[in-house]
DNA sequence: CAGTAATTGTTATGTAACTGGACAAATCAG
DNA sequence: CTGATTTGTCCAGTTACATAACAATTACTG
């Protein structure tokens, strides 16, 4: 339980863990008198901490590194080589599996449609299958595998590894997510929400890196959202926060597959794009998407190529899509006054299309002055950002677990072997 | 910068705070085993910690207490007469200062109306006046206070104790508030939003006490909210989330301050209850309210007690309002999923009258998952909710001083005179 | 009522994790 | 080549703990 006023003027820490996390931070490698200014820790300690690492054989020493005057600083950097992650994002309507090195670097990618709506067995069926074969086109194996994040499309206690009870996952209540998946593959297993992870991969590789207020819009087939607050994920008292989707925005909207009426979602979702585009081109609306084959299985991938092709009317329909969200986010502007407000998830692959309205809502509707030091960008990690955000949860667990067994006395034996 | 996973099994910490913490928490005085349990320390190691603790005069042991079983125990409390602490609420249209003893009993309180609006130098002549009488109140002395908490009703960087940009708070901006009242005090002074503050003041002594999710919305003349997230207070990038008194519920609804229009503070905050309730009996409205002397200067109050009466009218605009404040807060229960929601300022002394149509509305809009686990209560605190919390906070404050200051090997003499 | 188990707080003793100072190694600027 | 600078290491001392043993005190049990 933290104090809510922490003004702690040095927080003691597990400085281990800390050191692993900046050489893992730094990409082009670190070195022990950087650790020691950035820690405020005297040179003498970050050696000792640097050795014990050194013993795991996840860090490695680089042969050199210039500088500006003194004795040459002995680099230092993640050992790619000691170990892989996955990261898995079961998004509604697809499965996308990230295999990559240790040092966070991505190896492999597959992704897959599918529908979360069969069940939970069916769909870790299809996630255990899609593991084996991104981890096949890495040249790679279980055995290298040291820790796999997974991601999924509801409100999930990631303490416990389930989900609580979500609308579009009917069956997977209080299933058991976390240990099924650790007792197949014997490594240990992060299950977490996708826009949570989306926003802790657009934190640790993507826009807004290490900004401690983030939000992360997944605007997919559904709409979610993923909070870092104060530098730490905010999940809420059950895992419940950022289901944004279901803000009632037009009182007798349209029915949204929550059951109420006028939700975000079933006004701006990918959903609710694609289902519009049908209505309008069964009203016989001048649009190039009365071309496609089968109307019926009319998409919002579809409607995003039309408007990229110049579509005027598919443009309206992202145009008016941007502008719901954007006036949901005006109100998490004002809310939260975050530091970066991040669009990932599929239908935000338009970009611009549906940033600007967005944008514009977002002027017209908050208070200036949590406006002013907030910028609204789009995933730079494009529909990666929920998966890489997977393989960064299941890294830190790794480095929590290399931590916690080092102190054990234990070396990196478990991976080594090739 | 925290880290967003935090699976650190046992944060390491800065004991002697902690104990400090713990002591004050337990109202009834706690003992050196109780904290190595709840802090996982050895009773030795506790033992070391409370000798320091007893060493600054801060904390003492009491006589006795009974057990179960087993060697009786030592009772450990807060010395109240160690000293005494100042909180200040500012609100937009009245003063409200505390006087509490260190352990956080209140011993003298003071409250007046006031205008924000004149500006700094004004307000804070106000709050110094208020501080001086409430002191003499509690038949104390400057001398004796070792801190001060003050909130005002606008975003605050509580790091640099100013005003950044508030609307109601013209010429507030970057006024150094806290340097201000330090250099008049010679005291350690803490500023916050009020709402904030409310938040902590619940958190601390009131409505869901140590709940690591609460959110407090303020309903006074203008809507705020504080929130504690995941144990700790967020204040945003800038200080200025929990403005949610001007999210837009009403599309060309009636002017708000901000300039926008629809504004839930324009919907449902007194001042909007006020002029509604005005217009009402300009219409010529069958209602209690008629009978008021003076019509212009008809105010929230004047309306809640004509409602408490069983007036119709007065009773319907409370409803209006609190259905108003229910839908904005369906929006914060799917976005935050807190585990409280605490309804407080003057408005909300009303009681059921505004809680019920808020909760109605919450069930109505909110996915199950959130809702079932929360509570949405009125301020136990009533309205001292936000002064309270800065006496917490200067609180906070003071103890962390003494802690920094032990260390240097001094013992708590400063404020040792009667 | 004696005996036993339970509980608290204190006392040594040992260990991990740091600091601070001294120092050698390595580099650059003049 | 010399001096200043920076890095990493080594060593002595300090702090903050754990662990274990112990004395003091209490409730329960037969």
């Amino acid at each position: 339980m933290g104090y809510p006023l922490s003004i702690y003027p040095r927080a003691p820490r597990d400085h281990r863990r800390l050191v692993l996390d900046l050489i893992h931070e730094s990409r082009d490698g670190t070195t022990r008198a950087e650790i020691a200014r950035s820690l405020e820790l005297s040179r003498s300690a970050v050696s000792g901490l640097v050795d014990d690492l050194l013993h795991t054989g996840l860090v490695r020493e680089l042969d050199k590194r210039q500088t500006r005057a003194g004795r040459r600083p002995i680099g230092l950097e993640i050992n790619a080589s000691a170990g892989q992650i996955v990261g898995v994002d079961v998004g509604a309507t697809h499965i996308r599996a990230i295999l990559a090195d240790i040092a966070g670097r991505p190896l492999a990618e597959l992704s897959t449609s599918f529908d979360v709506r069969v069940g939970p067995e069916k769909t870790l069926a299809e996630v255990r299958r899609l593991v084996e074969r991104v981890m096949r086109d890495g040249e790679s194996s279980l055995g290298r595998v040291r820790s796999i994040g997974v991601g999924v499309p509801g409100p999930v206690i990631s303490e416990q590894g389930m989900v609580l009870a979500a609308p579009i996952m009917p069956g997977w209540t209080e299933y058991p997510i976390r240990h099924t998946l650790e007792a197949t593959w014997e490594r240990p297993v992060v299950v977490h929400n996708d826009a949570n992870l989306g926003a802790l991969g657009e934190w640790t590789y993507g826009a807004g890196r290490r900004c401690p207020n983030l939000v992360f819009v997944k605007v997919g087939t559904g709409i979610g959202m993923g909070m870092i607050l104060g530098g730490r994920l905010h999940e809420g008292q059950v895992g419940a926060a950022g289901e944004i989707g279901h803000l009632t925005l037009v009182e007798n909207g349209p029915l949204c597959s929550c059951g109420n009426r006028g939700c975000l979602e079933a006004l701006a979702g990918g959903g609710a794009i694609a289902r519009q585009a049908r209505e309008l081109v069964r009203q016989g609306q001048r649009t190039h998407l009365s071309t496609l084959a089968s109307i019926d299985r009319l998409s919002a991938r579809d409607v995003a190529e039309a408007a990229a092709q110049g579509d005027h009317l598919a443009q309206q329909l992202f145009a008016q899509a941007g502008e719901y969200i954007g006036i949901a986010l005006a109100g998490v502007m004002n809310m939260l006054n975050p530091g970066v407000v991040v669009i990932g998830g599929g239908v935000a692959q338009s970009g611009d299309l549906l940033l600007e309205p967005i944008r514009a809502q977002i002027r017209k509707r908050s208070l200036q002055a949590g406006v002013l030091t907030s910028q609204v960008t789009s995933a730079s990690l494009g529909l990666r950002s929920s998966a890489l955000g997977a393989v960064a949860a299941a890294l830190s667990l790794c480095f929590d677990h290399v931590i916690a067994h080092s102190a054990a006395g234990l070396t990196a034996s478990a991976t080594e072997g090739r």
